[in-house]
DNA sequence: CATGAATGAGATTTCATTCAT
DNA sequence: TATGAATGAAATCTCATTCAT
């Protein structure tokens, strides 16, 4: 198992940086919030980027992990895709730090942000391909399935971000009750037309 | 009409801030950009703060204008929401800068942050309050309007904005011509059920 | 004329340098010295390193000129070569701070160090072109004129820099009294056989 | 016989001290360059500062033996100063890194500093002596013995110094070759005049 | 004896902001 | 109005030293 100060200065940098960014995260910050001192940290990890590397990696492993086992269970694309958007909303609003890194660091120009942006376009590749099979089998109809797989998985992540921000401000923290609400939401989207 | 240079030092600042984002913006640098005196921004704005606020007023303003011109003309509330989600898209691919600023400022528990999101929230009242008008009228069906606001306001504004980085990354600049693929998916989302 | 400050700031930083030499300096010490603020140094050089590149340059400067004056008003290359002796320890006298950055700081490899050497070799260059000249005017005898360039420097600079250190360790500060004594036996070493 | 890993420690150390000099010269480095924990060398020596005292002190000691080991097999002081020069330069080729410590680390105010020029002078006190004799003796004729001996520990060792980063510039490794040559200037310099 | 993870004091550098001109 | 030199608070990162194992 990784070693134990590691993993506690993990979760204390995600806790910190998901609530100021990247930028405005301060590395004393972490270290308080870890329990241990600073220079512990540049122990274990080269620099401040390094450990936001490190973090994203993990986190965006975890949501693949994630939708990977949803979708697994299922046979015809369609099921996949709707366990898919189940495991994808279901793991941001349980993993709400990580919801927020994902869109409020994702996009930018420095280093960081793109190796970000790889790992996101792997995960878009996922859900493409699922539509693609779809397609293949009959199922599903697109012109552009990878236009529609950005176009799913930004609503799929901003519904949850929103909400997650909108109770914030309520300072209510029931959101995994709201979970179902966005679920079937986005299923509707994706699903059935708006339109009777 | 406004001060010369408070349009130069704006112009200036979107495109910094959007490249950078708030925190790696650099007075210094919008300055330069502007071919003004750091002192000058100073004169006219109160703070960093306080020029990003003005600026992403301005751009939500905008934002809201375009839609609502698009909207007016129609009469049906599915026509309507076609519109809207037509100039989202054409308002985004014209003015980049501020998808990204959207995206990567958006979020966050910073002051100007939640003002931001005090705009974002006004935008989604208007989306909302379209689809809740066609629930009226008997054209829409959906237990959850406000969500699925939220659900169309991310399939909007991240296919745009995965596109336009993927295309920086390919260093092609004809994002133009790829807003009818991108228009066409979401409205198929919206409009049309994926499966045959 | 060079700007106020950056004048203040090369002052302090020679005497901080040649005092703790270039890592144990400290920019608040420099500061302090100079009476600015630290940011103030960073506002005209844009590090250390630059900062103390730029003492370096002035100082072999103001070194080779005041030898150069001191050759310039002889004619035989024996003469030349006296007056460049005289010239070269009378200046390491009058500017301790300096002979001490020389040898503190000449030798290693950091890139400051390998400027700061190329500044010597022209130097150097200027001595053997002395000896040169006097072996072809038939004044001098000598096999390997770039050796010998390297032992007078060394002879006349060192001679400097331990009365230095052995006066500072006898609280004198009559340094300049004693330069005859060195300059006349750096002459004796170059000039007579020490073997009657 | 010094404990085997003592020996390994000092080993790693001069190399370390001579490449970075004592500033930018660090435990990690050593430690790695021995091939032992960076806890062992402190089980070993107090502290940085103590390691490389006890270095210098070794380098120096060394230096003396030699030297003193090349005057005892000559009678008459001018037999001796060559021997001295001989010795010098040659221990100084094939000791590099203590020659490059020497000129680095020898002037400064900090306390090894000081340690170290105590050494200096000790051996400075060596040369003069021979000089004293060779004046008594009546074979030597010079005002000022203890400015000469500085003088012609200047000219001897700036002579080596130069030449080893001046063929580390021409990644040139044949420093023994050029040995001769500078024994041969530094001996011109001393028993011949450079005048015809 | 030997280790290496952990520490924390302290250094360099950045940059929003101010203010005298 | 406009300027840009000056500021200083604050952040990242380094590294000698310690100490439990």
């Amino acid at each position: 198992m990784r070693h134990e100060k590691v993993e506690v200065i993990f979760q204390a940098a995600v806790e910190v940086f998901a609530e100021s960014g990247f930028d405005q995260a301060k590395m004393d910050e972490i270290a308080q919030a870890a329990g241990v001192a600073k220079g512990t940290i540049y122990y274990h990890f080269k620099s401040k980027e390094e450990l936001f590397v490190g973090l994203m990696n993990e986190g965006m492993e975890k949501l693949s992990d994630c939708v990977r086992r949803g979708i697994a269970l299922k046979k015809s694309p369609s099921e996949q895709l709707e366990a898919l958007l189940h495991a994808h909303i279901l793991f941001f609003v349980k993993n709400g730090k990580l919801a927020k890194l994902l869109l409020n660091e994702a996009f930018g120009t420095k280093e960081r942000q793109r190796q970000f942006r790889t790992k996101i376009r792997e995960y878009l590749n996922l859900i493409e391909s699922v539509l693609q099979q779809g397609i293949e089998q009959g199922e599903f109809q697109m012109a552009h399935p990878r236009e529609m797989a950005s176009a799913i998985f930004g609503a799929a992540s901003v519904v949850v971000l929103q909400k997650i921000y909108s109770l914030e401000e309520n300072q209510s923290e029931e959101i995994e009750a709201t979970a179902p609400t966005m679920i079937e939401s986005v299923q509707q989207l994706v699903f059935h037309p708006l339109i009777k």
